[in-house]
RNA sequence: GGGUCGCUAGCUCAAUGGUAGAGCUGCGGACUUUUAAUCCGUAGGUUCGGGGUUCGAGUCCCCGGCGACCCA
């Protein structure tokens, strides 16, 4: 098959647009012209005169571009709604007596919705007080080649993540979408930063996978003819600069892991994680709570926000800490603790219905009952804190209580939201823990840590005791804001269609 | 991993096993103040792919692809 029949195959109206495209350059027109003398925004044009009465002239000229999102014509006067990529929109009006027969047949015949146009005029507003540039010349910025989905009925939800740029094109509130993400990201940025944290990038391409229980992606390096892990955490690299004296560092950027894709979950998320030598995990919680109270604010000006479902959320004030094993007792009307024996846990995952792994301790059987039991009524924001040991084994001993760590998991909607530490800092135990991981990992747990040798030298020099959080940007997103993990990432990772 | 549902024109959706349709979009025409403009006319299909049952399959059955929801 050669081109020709390719061009052949085309659906007509991608064909006519094409033979639009050709008849442009044939009359001189260029379709994708270098450069085009814009002098203003649509937004500035909008600021300047957005309350010119109606049918009046301002006696101001402007050259804009926009995309044609409406057309109207009646015989002798156009009307074209454009739009501009920050969602402002102004009307377009090319009448015969102003732009001449020539530029007015090119506009009916040439100009199809999709297409970018550039626009010189006087900015007016029509008898039906709609704030318009009165075309006197018009140019095609970028000629579009395919069709737009129909303005007025939502694009389902598949072809919006798939052409998320058709998405960006027909529906604002996608781009306001990657917009708040930015503001809810720099929001985070600069509160850090004022705290005295450092910004560090610490490497994506790792040779053994640890920081967190999860199942990694691996790859290959020819050069170095070995393979490598995408990683699933900053953690051993961010607390490696803490040892050598980077005090508070954090870092924003995706981690990767090779685990279910649904509503909540994508192989590849954005993760702020932040480490402060000398605070401890209470610490770490007030400062979370601070950063996300401080990214509402950001984004919606309060800390109480109506979400995109109908939902509201109240994230102001201080939020509430509950401890696990007493919220789980509590659901189950069982007394249990670090030292309650396995078989009595199993014996209650079973009356849940829960499906207990072989590889499962007894800490990640409560984990389960909690998840069960207790998260369905966490509405409002809360902290759970006080995790078994023997699933958490990069956190240091809780000070009091035998059998738990200082760590706590941040709920809020009802979702993991964010994690906090206090961090183990004793090599040898710290080395120990490793080890059980790597006999867990050799038993066929493929989420179990592998034993860093690097990692355990960097904390055999000393590290100051030490605060950390990990915090899901994405899961940030979708708690503020009430849309789903792929409303928040602009591309996220979809099948391939079948040609 | 299991179950349920979906995939039809550029987009959004119809169609008892019996001639594949509508709205918008497109194309041709009318119209100098429209706002999803209106009016007249008109085109547009490998019904996700493959196999089967049947006189006849978008529809029923099997296999595969992609997706949504629920469950684990």
């Amino acid at each position: 098959m050669d081109g020709s029949d390719l061009e052949d195959d085309l659906p007509e109206q991608m064909q006519i647009r094409r033979a639009k495209r050709e008849e442009l350059q044939r009359r001189g027109m260029d379709p994708y012209p270098v450069q085009l003398p814009v002098t203003h925004s649509i937004a500035s044009v909008r600021s300047t005169h957005g309350d010119l009465e109606t049918d009046t002239a301002s006696g101001d000229v402007a050259g804009i571009v926009g995309r044609v999102i409406f057309s109207r014509n009646t015989g002798k006067l156009c009307f074209a709604t454009l739009r501009a990529g920050d969602g402002s929109e102004i009307q377009a009006m090319l009448s015969l007596d102003k732009v001449g027969p020539e530029a007015l047949d090119a506009w009916k015949e040439l100009v199809d919705l999709g297409d970018q146009v550039f626009v010189h005029g006087e900015v007016i507003t029509s008898r039906r007080g709609e704030l318009s540039v009165l075309a006197d010349e018009w140019r095609m910025a970028s000629k579009s080649l395919r069709p737009l989905p129909v303005a007025h009925k939502p694009l389902s939800e598949e072809a919006r993540v798939r052409q998320r740029y058709v998405d960006l094109i027909v529906r604002p509130e996608a781009a306001q979408m990657a917009r708040l993400r930015v503001e809810a990201v720099a929001a985070l940025r600069s509160d850090l930063s004022s705290r005295g944290y450092l910004e560090i990038e610490t490497p994506m391409l790792q040779t053994q996978h640890g920081g967190a229980a999860a199942r990694p992606f691996t790859t290959h390096s020819n050069a170095l003819d070995m393979d490598l892990f995408l990683r699933i955490a900053p953690e051993l690299f961010l607390k490696r600069a803490v040892v050598g004296g980077l005090e508070r560092v954090f870092e924003i950027n995706r981690n990767f892991r090779n685990e279910g894709v649904d509503s909540s979950h994508s192989p590849e998320f954005a993760m702020l994680e932040f480490y402060q030598a000398y605070a401890d995990y209470q610490t770490m919680a007030t400062i979370t709570r601070e950063l996300i109270q401080g990214v509402a604010r950001r984004i919606s000006g309060s800390e109480q926000l109506s979400r995109a479902d109908g939902s509201s959320i109240d994230l102001s004030g201080e939020w509430s800490m509950i401890d696990l094993y007493d919220s789980v007792s509590t659901a189950v009307g069982v007394d249990l603790s670090p030292q309650t024996p396995v078989s009595e846990v199993e014996k209650l995952c079973e009356q849940a219905e829960i499906s207990v792994a072989p590889t499962w301790v007894a800490g990640k059987m409560i984990e389960e009952l909690f998840e069960h039991h207790v998260i369905p009524s966490l509405t409002t924001p809360t902290f759970v804190m006080d995790y078994p040991v023997d699933t958490s084994p990069l956190v240091r001993a809780h000070r009091s209580k035998p059998g738990v760590v200082e760590k706590w998991d941040l709920y809020v909607g009802g979702v993991e939201q964010a994690t906090g530490y206090s961090e183990l800092v004793d090599p040898v135990i710290q080395r120990d823990r490793l080890t059980e991981q790597a006999s867990l990992a050799a038993r066929g747990d493929d989420e179990a840590m592998s034993v860093d040798e690097d990692f355990l030298r960097a904390l055999e020099h000393g590290m100051p005791p030490c605060g950390g959080v990990g915090l899901g940007i994405d899961r940030l997103l979708m708690n503020l804001t009430g849309y789903g993990i792929r409303e928040t990432i602009l591309f996220p990772l979809v099948k391939p269609e079948r040609k």
